[in-house]
DNA sequence: CGTTGGCTTTGATGTAAATCAAGCGTACAT
DNA sequence: ATGTACGCTTGATTTACATCAAAGCCAACG
């Protein structure tokens, strides 16, 4: 966890701001130079609307542990992630904590109900993100309606990922659990044209436990059987490489 | 489970169709007729936008166990529910199931990947559905920006659905399990007008197990446990009376 | 109206994962 | 260099739920 004291660098974008605040955005042009636009919300959008958003957008940068919002809390913004990685989670009144997501370069975040946020978000490890003034955001969605449907689109993409993950939550033993969810990450960086192994686990195993429904242990403990069956292994910088791609493609299925 | 020999009635609305399978729809202006317009993403249509609606639409009938597709399959249709009770799912090669989700009238279904359906969908108890022709759809959601505005709200209320659903599967007890669900169909009956107490129950025992990722003997040990703190009493045609609703809230958040 | 078959409930036993409890590294600070 | 702190791994024990097994219950049907 960040020292209470870590504040969130926020910085209007298009306006004077201290440089070390100002890292991965262009004032002049901030989204016209966004890196990971063709994965986010505002990937269909032309160079003339691409300038009208970002006279609404700031840019937030976050340290690992960092929170950026709690559940409950109002929500005034929604964000989209440009770099690092971001988890989403709940909490039960005891403690009891479920990830429901980790979040990479292009994801949305800032789902709300009744405009409250559904859920907390927190950085995994340095972290930028844009941040969209909701009501802002929505009066843009009307006028471009290509923007819409490519919000639709994604949340039609977290829906058929929720559904997987209720699969892997309700009915799969730890072992597929773990290699469910290792699968699942080197998709995702294939997707966003990273290497697909071996693929970088940059959370505890304690946010990973709380993501698949375990404890730290059992996560371990599931490492450990993988890697001594040859089909995983652990390398440094939290990298592991999936030495046996099929092996793991059968045991996440049940096989 | 249904005979193989039963078949889905299926009728374009506004054609000479058998009285038998049309039973919900008057045939000259159908979506006019529709009772539960206010629940589904029909309902931000005016008269002549709704018109055009009742051009591509079909009324399907469905019997209780009866199969409307299969995960995997080509996901050609989007669905509405009128009325009845759907039940989604999905398998493990082994036969391992996680129902996804129990859909009531307004409830829309059709979600795809690759444009595969991602899960299978079956009626729970005799159901009557809206068939839209998926492409036919995506066109009038092209031509009415407010029906793409409905269908994204949704969506959001489906994935806060989701997140919970998550929180149930990681990190619940099996008691606290049955707790949060008599809540969210109590919750979910209000909001569209019907008695919030007591509940109707019209799945199995084996259905909610699946829904909550545990086994039919432990959803019913779970019922009997809660019938004998007199927090819940079990009524006559699968009705639940919810004696002590704060009793059954605090449970929920594993108080 | 007795039989049948499918749910549901209840009981006895087994087990995967949780909990409790030390040790291990590695990274960072003194 | 040497402490020390935090996350990870490993081991011993417990437990909530699954599994296996057998009765009840009740609606449909001959």
């Amino acid at each position: 966890m960040s020292s209470p004291f870590d504040i969130s660098r926020i910085s209007r974008v298009g306006e004077a701001v201290p440089q070390s605040a100002q890292r991965t955005l262009d004032p002049a042009s901030p989204c016209g130079a966004c890196t990971v636009r063709h994965l986010t919300l505002c990937a269909p959008l032309d160079h003339q609307e691409l300038a009208e958003v970002s006279k609404i957008v700031a840019s937030v940068e976050m340290d690992p542990g960092e929170p950026l919002f709690d559940e409950g809390e109002e929500a005034k913004f929604v964000y989209s992630v440009t770099a690092g990685a971001m988890k989403l989670y709940k909490l039960l009144p005891d403690g009891r904590r479920q990830v429901t997501g980790f979040l990479y370069a292009g994801d949305f975040l800032g789902l709300a109900a009744q405009n409250l946020y559904a859920y907390s978000a927190e950085a995994v490890t340095h972290a930028m993100l844009c941040r969209f003034p909701r009501k802002r955001l929505e009066e843009l969605l009307e006028r471009y309606p290509k923007m819409e449907r490519r919000l639709l689109g994604m949340a039609g993409h977290e829906l058929v990922a929720a559904q997987e993950q209720m699969l892997l939550l309700g009915r799969k033993t730890a072992k597929e659990k773990i290699a469910s969810f290792l699968l699942s990450l080197s998709r995702r960086a294939a997707q966003r044209d990273q290497p697909d192994n071996p693929i970088s686990l940059p959370m505890s195993r304690n946010d990973i436990g709380d993501f698949l429904g375990l404890t730290t242990e059992t996560v371990s403990r599931s490492f450990t059987l993988l890697k001594t069956n040859g089909i995983i292994s652990l390398k440094a910088g939290g990298k592991v490489e999936l030495t046996d791609r099929d092996a793991l493609e059968e045991i996440a299925e049940g096989g």
